[in-house]
DNA sequence: AGGTAACCATACCGGTTGGTATACTCGCAG
DNA sequence: CTGCGAGTATACCAACCGGTATGGTTACCT
């Protein structure tokens, strides 16, 4: 199962095609807006960040900014579409380097844990969602597909829907502890409780 | 180990006291604030309540809620504090109803599903934190302790440090999978990766 | 030549934010 | 009787919120 990941062909799963979908074009000033309300969105909060701060740090004015996108809420809707575009694009391409479904699980909280080195404030969708509750703003289903992807994602590498279950979980978990919990040592002891999900042993 | 846990003795680990450690008291109007203030903070997000909200809801005025907490940020910090507070004591007695650290460990994650029914926006502490980052806000530290506290328990009933980061991974991965994820299977998934985990089968 | 999409600049709107100031009433303890 | 802590009521503040309006300037396409 999944010989390859690099490209889309017969083998990759329906579930995981959404992945290389192309997002829809943007103009310049488009570009840079987007670009600098993922960084202010992720770092300060979707709440925190107001319409000015992101015009001015794109270099642009807000007409621009409604012009391209409508409306904040349309703006944070796309913003964590991207991100989940490339977090799956990036894990994708990491996970085609190896083989065998037991490294591959391992690799997944490897990459995470990478990622994470660099990106300081934990997942963006549970971020989000915290902020946005479970109302009918537009982000709210970006963060449902993100959460169902990983879901599937574990289910497909194992063939097993409680293994996937499990390592959903413990995929999950890693994130609040290593961000909410402030405890450098998540990623290391996911891993050893991948170890024994898989019945690896302890 | 934990052979009564509905009162405070010596066989009591020292990490898990606190619990008992009473909260400041409050004159009237406090604790109308606060108790307002505790639901509204849950439901909406800290960030999207006013403290004018606040007070007209406590059926008092901001002058009040000044008077008695000095800020905004001391009552968030006084919310968290005083949730984490209600629901150690809550799992606390639960616990004490059964014997046996796998009973134990199991009833922990039906206690959180019974709790979860009602309180549909996720784990207080981990939206907190989404939206405060890892600024110098004081409601931060009470966030952390509340991850560690659990992880404390974990490692307690099971006295096993890698067991109990399993488990406390499975477990802050059910709320995300049961809130975010939109997944209400997520606390049964769980308690079959908790047998797993502890060596008892799939 | 003319149209059009993208962009920049600026000003404006009503509403809300956290926080402060002033002045008054009540109950209670010395 | 007096002082004081607690509470109520209202007004105020500068700053910011998401969103809109007007007007002018490029650059490219037909």
């Amino acid at each position: 199962m999944l010989p390859t990941l690099t490209r889309l062909d017969e083998s990759t799963p329906a579930a995981l095609r959404p992945v290389l979908q192309p997002l829809p074009p943007l103009t310049s000033a488009g570009t840079r807006l987007l670009e600098a309300a993922s960084t202010l969105f992720y770092d300060r909060g979707v709440r925190a960040v107001g319409v000015d701060l992101i015009a001015e740090s794109a270099g642009t004015t807000k007409k621009t900014l409604y012009d391209r996108f409508g409306s904040k809420d349309a703006l944070v809707a796309l913003y964590l579409l991207r991100r989940a575009h490339r977090w799956r694009e990036h894990l994708l391409a990491r996970l085609a380097e190896v083989d065998g479904p037991d490294q591959r699980v391992l690799l997944v909280f490897d990459v995470l844990e990478t990622w994470m080195g660099t990106q300081r404030r934990g997942c963006a969708f549970v971020n989000a969602y915290a902020e946005l509750g479970d109302g009918d703003h537009p982000a709210v289903p970006v963060v449902r597909a993100e959460k169902a992807w990983m879901r599937t994602l574990f289910d497909t590498l194992t063939g097993d829907p409680a293994l996937g279950a499990h390592l959903h979980l413990l995929y999950e978990g890693t994130l609040v502890v290593l961000t909410a919990g402030a405890n450098p040592l998540a990623a290391e002891e996911a891993r050893g409780a991948v170890r024994v999900a898989l019945g690896r042993g302890a």
